[in-house]
DNA sequence: TGGCTGTACTG
DNA sequence: CAGTAC
DNA sequence: GCCA
DNA sequence: GAATG
DNA sequence: CATTC
């Protein structure tokens, strides 16, 4: 098709012009132009080899010819402009040779970039995507199936809430579900394990609030009961934390947990209280991380509340708030804010006057007058206030009807339109709000209509694998029913009882573990006890948490629940040419996922002392344990004065967790959900447990109060478990860096330590964390280009712990257990 | 004005 | 790094 | 958006 | 090509 | 990935 074509790619205009490298873009296309008989121009180009001008942006001819002036390259000689096309006509012209088996360059004139002078296009584009104009062809393809997309929509919404939900069982789930506690009072916690009970065959009759997977825990020894007030109360304390909002609302557990038990107690004898569970782990159709969203004026919510018209409303404009990821503006915290204040709305049995009363929410003008006394206004403040004013005096919100006023425009379409894609786009499995946002700008509607780009785009192997499953997996209303869910545990735990016997434990986790009886994926957690089996220290191959987690996977395999990668691609008609090249990582597993960690990448020189080392003369000779051991995490050997870092090497005992995020189905069939799989050493069970089981929210409230609350019996706990106490201490710098903390050793801090004043919590380990007070000297090495330490750092405690159980996690803190079924926040 | 959980991985 | 995910 |  | 951000 | 060494 390219013969005669001659193509100089142009990487992007403020590049440094170097030829484009690696597995960019032009790379790709580069590569196939050269298979169809085409030819690419070298750098420095010579004008008379070049045909056509190809940009990787959408850049203006005067730019282009600013980037090849870079490259000492006479602009006369380039005038008159051969073809300067975008890359998107080359990807064009590839996907009609692919689908149609066409011979033809497609007209390269819509493909045109402007000429100099004229306005520059709008770079709305990623570099190295496809640029600008979708063809015209799929626009009205699009329009077709919009137009067929919101019949049905609107079938369903005249249907009422009666839109099928693949996974879940259509039969009786609606009536076993019950109230759950939290607003309904102290019974509920009975009600809702008895429930809990119901929902799952396998629970114990003895102790209903264990599911199966705890159940397992007890057989090891590792459950422990609880305190139900208690653990009541810590959840009612820790709630009132969820990010940052509660702070300073009470200083003391005892107190601020006594007082929400109360309330709760209070709220309970509401005659309609029971009405307003946001989130019932039985009810509800999505996750409690979704919370908010299930009190929004949807038809998730069945029952009358009736703040339903401003939760409406807030919740309108909350839709459009979507965030930029973590960014320095990303609207993840306005939407939060709203959230908040959806969240005490929805949850009130009361309308918004009675709940200005019991100060669940301030009143808009309380807020604005004063603040409360130095009381706080549970994250809602001055902005929301104004909404909900505006909402209960017009009867409407007026930002959320310019957002959803379809004539309102926006770069790249109707801002009722963007949320619409955008949802649709995020839908997706790897594709988040920036991304989402980049496509709705590049044309994209649906993920139809990203899936026909996908040859042509560089994408993740989670994105690739995502819109492949797009229709299993997009959506609310796809649930995996719990039985299926512990079927697949049970799958893994057979498959390495089967290979290694009595060295490996698996747990349904997630969601499913906080007692929800379907979830929008399945998370499987699979603890491998290294040192438990022959009685040495010696490292084994089947004990290696890589091979279990290779063994989980066979296992799953052979049962049928997932596909090898070239089943799927197999099985899939529609696999474009460069679906299987790039960047595809399955972790080394060859099973249709993204693993983790499964090439050996570096061995870097510890204290600077030893030269590099090579890292292929290591994989060919697998050092000794003894020099391996420290790499795994266990403190470094010093003796090697390497430290090694490999990533799930079969032959070295691997400590570190592994994980596997991939797809899977009934054996029998059906449509696909997302499994999730880590394997955890078992020195972190406890921990491991604790972060898998969620929910997020638990997470985030429970590591800000720990890292943040100064509370006595914190740092009570915290001195506890330190080993040491005040002293002088060298502590890296750390310094935030495009909206993102990184730390990075650029000096040393002498500096005074007080006691240990909190914890900082993930999923490997629980340590006392210090905040250095007086700063003696600080070492800085230039290299920080100023940067000094920021007061707010911490130093944190360089000795491991063995957090054997949740109870050791949470007594370490000094927490009664909250068992996994209160953790739905 | 900076922080809002903490971490690992891709490309 | 920016982005995504858990 | 909210808070310190 | 590996390392870096 | 894009860039630098």
């Amino acid at each position: 098709m390219f013969r005669g074509v001659s193509a100089l790619f142009v990487p992007h205009a403020d590049a440094s012009c170097a030829p484009p490298k690696h597995n960019t873009l032009g790379n790709i296309l580069a590569a196939r132009l050269k298979e169809l008989g085409g030819k690419v121009a070298k750098w420095p180009p010579n004008p008379d080899d070049v045909t056509h001008v190809v940009v990787l942006e959408n850049i203006t001819t005067s730019e282009v010819a600013r980037a090849l002036d870079m490259q000492k390259t006479a602009p006369a000689s380039w005038t008159p402009w051969k073809r300067v096309v975008q890359c998107a006509w080359m990807q064009m012209a590839l996907r009609r040779e692919w689908q149609e088996k066409s011979n033809e360059l497609p007209d390269d004139s819509p493909f045109a970039v402007s000429p100099p002078g004229a306005e520059p296009a709008k770079r709305n584009v990623v570099r190295g995507e496809v640029p600008c104009t979708p063809p015209k062809l799929r626009r009205t393809n699009q329009d077709a199936r919009r137009a067929d997309g919101g019949a049905e929509a609107a079938a369903a919404a005249t249907a009422g809430s009666s839109t099928p939900l693949p996974f879940v069982r259509s039969t009786g789930e609606a009536n076993q579900r019950s109230p759950r506690w939290g607003w309904a009072g102290r019974n509920d916690v009975a009600e809702q394990a008895a429930s809990h009970a119901a929902a799952s065959p396998t629970s114990l009759a003895l102790q209903p609030y264990m599911t199966a997977s705890e159940q397992l825990e007890h057989e090891q020894g590792l459950f422990t009961p609880y305190d139900r007030d208690a653990a009541a109360a810590a959840v009612a304390f820790l709630r009132s934390f969820w990010e940052q909002t509660g702070v300073g609302v009470a200083d003391r557990f005892d107190e601020a947990g006594a007082g929400a038990a109360e309330a709760a107690a209070a709220s309970s004898s509401a005659p309609t209280a029971s009405k307003f569970q946001a989130d019932d782990p039985v009810t509800s159709d999505s996750d409690a991380d979704d919370a908010g969203n299930e009190a929004s004026g949807h038809d998730t919510m069945r029952w009358t509340n009736p703040n339903l018209f401003v939760v409406q409303n807030l919740n309108r404009l909350k839709d459009h708030m979507g965030g930029d990821g973590r960014g320095p503006d990303a609207g993840q915290f306005k939407e939060k804010a709203l959230m908040r204040a959806i969240g005490i709305l929805s949850r009130s049995p009361y309308g918004t006057e009675v709940a200005v009363a019991q100060r669940q929410i301030k009143s808009a003008n309380e807020i604005l007058d004063k603040k409360h006394g130095g009381e706080h206004n549970n994250g809602v403040g001055r902005k929301t206030a104004e909404k909900v004013t505006e909402i209960l005096e017009t009867g409407t919100l007026r930002r959320a009807d310019v957002f959803d006023g379809s004539n309102v425009s926006m770069d790249g379409g109707s801002a009722a339109e963007r949320a619409r894609v955008m949802d649709a786009l995020t839908g997706i499995w790897g594709v988040g709000p920036n991304i989402a946002n980049r496509y709705f700008l590049d044309g994209v509607r649906d993920a139809d209509g990203l899936a026909e780009r996908l040859p042509f785009l560089r994408r993740t192997a989670q994105q690739k694998i995502g819109i492949r499953h797009r229709a299993d997996l997009a959506g609310p209303g796809k649930r995996v029913p719990r039985a299926i869910a512990d079927k697949i545990r049970k799958a893994a735990q057979d498959s390495l009882n089967e290979a290694f016997p009595g060295t490996a434990c698996t747990y349904l986790v997630g969601s499913m573990r906080r007692g929800k009886v379907s979830s929008g994926d399945v998370d499987v957690m699979v603890v491998v006890d290294s040192a438990r089996g022959d009685g040495t220290d010696a490292p084994r191959r089947d004990r290696n948490l890589r091979s279990a987690l290779r063994r989980v996977l066979e296992g799953l395999h052979d049962r049928g629940y997932i596909r090898r990668l070239e089943e799927a691609l197999a099985a899939d008609p529609d696999v474009p040419p460069d679906y299987t090249l790039s960047n595809s990582n399955d972790g080394g597993f060859g099973f249709e996922g993204v693993g983790r960690g499964h090439e050996p990448t570096a061995v870097a020189p510890l204290d600077g002392d030893s030269e590099d080392e090579d890292v292929e003369e290591r994989e060919e000779n697998p050092p000794e344990y003894d020099a391996v051991s420290g790499a795994a995490g266990a403190g470094g050997s010093k003796k090697e004065e390497t430290l090694y870092i490999y990533r799930g090497h079969d032959d070295v005992q691997r400590e570190e967790p592994i994980t596997w995020m991939g797809v899977a189905h009934e054996p029998s069939g059906g449509p696909y959900f997302r499994l999730d799989l880590k394997v955890y050493p078992r020195r972190c069970v406890g921990t491991a447990l604790l972060y898998f089981t969620g929910s997020a929210r638990f997470n985030r409230a429970l590591r800000y109060w720990a890292r943040w609350s100064p509370r006595a019996e914190l740092v009570r706990a915290a001195r506890r478990l330190s080993p040491s106490g005040p002293g002088v201490l060298r502590v890296g710098l750390s310094f935030t860096q495009s909206a993102t903390t990184k730390t990075r050793h650029v000096g040393e801090l002498h500096a005074h330590l007080e006691q240990p004043n909190g914890f900082r919590i993930n999923d490997t380990d629980l340590t006392p964390i210090f905040v250095p007070k007086r700063v003696e000297k600080e070492v800085v090495d230039p290299a920080a280009k100023g940067r000094r330490w920021g007061g707010n750092e911490l130093w944190q405690c360089s000795r491991t712990y063995e957090w054997l159980s949740e109870a050791d996690v949470f007594n370490a803190m000094g927490l009664p257990y909250i068992p996994p079924f209160l953790r739905n926040m």
